[in-house]
DNA sequence: TGTACATCAGTGAACGCGCGTTCACTGATGTAC
DNA sequence: TGTACATCAGTGAACGCGCGTTCACTGATGTAC
C-alpha cells in the first residue's frame, strides 16, 4: 500500500525509466542473480504498479541488461581512477588490479551479475573486451621494462599473461566472496603476490610512484 | 502423467531416497544453481507425486545438502585419483591441479553448486577444508625440495601459497564456464603457467614421472 | 480568456502458471493368529 | 493353510503465494480553436 506517487510531467518518462533502472540495480545489489529478478519486486521497490514497468522496458531480460549496460563502465572507471596517476608500469599494473578485486568485493553483487553465465554472450562482452586489452596493454608495459626475470618477451605472450592474471583476481574475489567465512590473507596482499608472480616482476621495485 | 510407479518393497524406503537425490543432483548439474532446484521439478523427474518427497527429505534444503554432500568426495577423489601415482612433487602438485579444474569443467553445474555462496557455511565447509590441506602439503612438497627459484621457505608459507593457488585455479575455470565463448587457450596450459608461477617452480624440471 | 479535447503516465483487477506444503486417502506387502 | 489386520510407500486434491502479462481504465497535463 503505496501512497499513489506523483505523475512524471509530459515528456518526463524518462525519470521513471531511470528509477526502475535503479532500483533493478539494487535489487541485484542484494541477489546477485538475475534470474532471480522479479519485475513485481522491482515495481514495489520503485512505488509503481507491475505493469507501469512495460511502456518502458519490454521485459525482465532488457531491464536486466539496462542495468548491467551500466556496471560494466563503473569497474572500467574504478581501475581506471586507480590506475591514472601511476607512471611506472608495474606499479600502474597492480593499482588497476587492486581497484578491480576492491570494486568485484564492494559490490559483489552487481560483480557477479557481470560475470553471470548466461549473460555472458551479451553487450558486456564488448565492454569486457576492452578492459582485458588494457589489462594486456599494462601488462605489456610491464614485460618490456622489466625484460628480466620470467618474461620472455614475444608477441602474443601478454595477452597470454593477461588471461592468467584476469582468471587469477577473478577467482581471487569469487572466492572471498563465496567463501567470506575463511581466514584469507589481506587482499592486497594476496592481489600482489599474485600479479607479482604471474608476471614475472620482482617485489620491491614498486612503491607506486604517484605524479606530483 | 507418468505411468503409476512401482512401488519399492518395504523397507526399501531407501531405494526411493537415492532416486531423489541422483534427480535433484542431475537437475543442479544442469542450473549449477541450489536456488532454482524446485521440489516439484524433482518429484516429476523422479516420477513421484511431489509429497512423495517428504518422508525422506524435511524440505529441500535438506535435499540440497544431501546432494552437495556427495560433491565434494566426489572432487577429492577426482584429483586423489590423478595425484597418487606421481613421485616427483612438481609433477604431483600439477596433476592435482589439471584434475580439479578438469573436473570443474566436466561437472560445471555441480562445481558452481558447490562454491555457491549461500551453501558455503554449510557441511562442506569440512570437506573443503581437507583439499585445501592436501593442496598447501602439495605446495610446501614442492618448496621444499625446489628450495631455489621464488620459494622463501618459512611456516606458513605453503599456505599463503596454496590460497593463491586455490583462488587462481578456481577463478580459471569459473571464468571459463561464464566465458565460454572466449578464445581461451588450452587449459592444460594456463592451469600448469599458473600453479608454476605461484610457486616458484620452473618449467621443464616436471616430466610427470609415473610409477611402473 | 475559455473550453473541448487529445495525449500520456500510470492504475487496478484479472488471468493462468509453478511453486511448497497440508491432508485424508489407497492399496500392496507382510505378519499374527 | 487361511484370514484379519497393521504397516508403510506413495497418491491426488486442495490451499495460498508470488510471479509475468493482459486489459480496459483514470485523471492530470498540455494544446487547438
Amino acid at each position: 500500500m503505496q501512497v499513489r506517487r506523483r505523475r512524471n510531467p509530459r515528456g518526463q518518462g524518462q525519470r521513471l525509466r531511470d528509477e526502475i533502472i535503479e532500483a533493478a540495480s539494487d535489487l541485484l545489489a542484494e541477489t546477485g542473480d538475475v534470474r532471480r529478478l522479479s519485475l513485481r519486486a522491482v515495481a514495489r521497490r520503485v512505488g509503481i504498479a507491475a505493469p507501469s514497468v512495460y511502456p518502458h522496458f519490454r521485459d525482465l531480460e532488457e531491464l536486466a541488461v539496462a542495468v548491467t549496460d551500466r556496471l560494466f563502465p563503473e569497474l572500467e572507471a574504478a581501475i581506471g581512477a586507480a590506475a591514472r596517476g601511476v607512471r611506472d608500469p608495474v606499479g600502474a599494473l597492480l593499482a588497476g588490479c587492486r581497484a578491480y578485486c576492491r570494486y568485484a568485493l564492494e559490490h559483489p553483487g552487481h560483480y557477479r551479475v557481470l560475470f553471470d553465465a548466461d549473460l555472458g554472450r551479451r553487450t558486456q562482452t564488448e565492454a569486457g573486451r576492452r578492459v582485458f586489452q588494457r589489462l594486456t596493454d599494462a601488462v605489456r608495459a610491464c614485460l618490456a621494462t622489466e625484460a628480466g626475470a620470467g618474461a620472455e618477451g614475444g608477441g602474443d605472450t601478454a595477452a597470454f599473461v593477461a588471461g592468467l592474471v584476469w582468471s587469477a583476481l577473478h577467482g581471487l574475489v569469487m572466492l572471498r566472496i563465496s567463501r567470506a567465512g575463511f581466514p584469507w590473507p589481506p587482499l592486497d596482499r594476496m592481489v600482489d603476490e599474485t600479479v607479482r608472480r604471474l608476471v614475472g616482476v620482482e617485489a620491491g621495485t614498486t612503491r607506486s610512484a604517484r605524479r606530483p
